[in-house]
DNA sequence: GCCGGATATCTTGGCTGCCGATATATTGGC
DNA sequence: GCCAATATATCGGCAGCCAAGATATCCGGC
């Protein structure tokens, strides 16, 4: 547990670079195709991330290239992006658990 | 999933509510035995979190007693309370198992 | 008798971070 | 010609976390 937890969006962008170096755009498409529509990322919120995100060592910049005349600037994940990944969804796993354990056989309790 | 997400210092608050009322001080110590030690709120954080949870109605005031001549004011979950802190457990356990499922047989892709 | 630590409440100010809005530019369909 | 989709980026408002400090009581050690 050496790094601080990532936010929602920050995993998310993680999570869509495992597999292969994305661009912007594609990190918001494959952000929604692997939730399954349930995170949609804000362009204005993908910004923002990318940058803290290099800042802090976890993903950095592959290439860019031009396609139909837009230009792609494309991001890989680094090792360190790789296992703070691992790390934040084993604390998401333990706090869920957590939470399901308590639940199970929940009833309110209302103080007379 | 009719309500947005809730942040994780309130997720542990809910937590912490579920078997029994509990008061400020009480929630941030069993917040830190059921996380094993892993989450401490801060209690710059607490108040602003539960005044959230009131306003919010997933938590409400329980009673009010002095022991040891301090005053101890006590919180309960509600019925929505429950149905959130359920709703975020699913939400994060998912999040864990999209991760989880991508980093299997992760190798690093750098683009020559 | 006093002092410090634990218990208990709450406020304030700063910083981080999300997101709606906006700007700019190109391609392709109608 | 116009609008939607693709693609980049910036800005300002607002939410929320947390360190710090204020206030007060009880208890144990000296």
């Amino acid at each position: 547990m050496t790094g601080s937890a990532v936010t929602e969006p920050a995993f998310f962008v993680l999570a869509a670079l495992v597999d292969a170096p994305r661009h912007g755009y594609g990190i918001v498409g494959e952000v929604e195709r692997i939730s399954a529509g349930r995170v949609r990322l804000r362009v204005g919120t993908l910004y923002g991330v990318l940058d803290r995100l290099v800042a802090d060592g976890l993903v950095e910049p592959d290439r860019e290239e031009v396609a139909q005349g837009r230009l792609r600037r494309y991001y890989r994940l680094t090792d360190d992006g790789g296992r703070r990944l691992a790390e934040d969804a084993q604390r998401q796993a333990d706090n869920a658990r957590i939470a399901e354990r308590r639940l199970r056989g929940w009833r309110r309790t209302v103080t007379p």
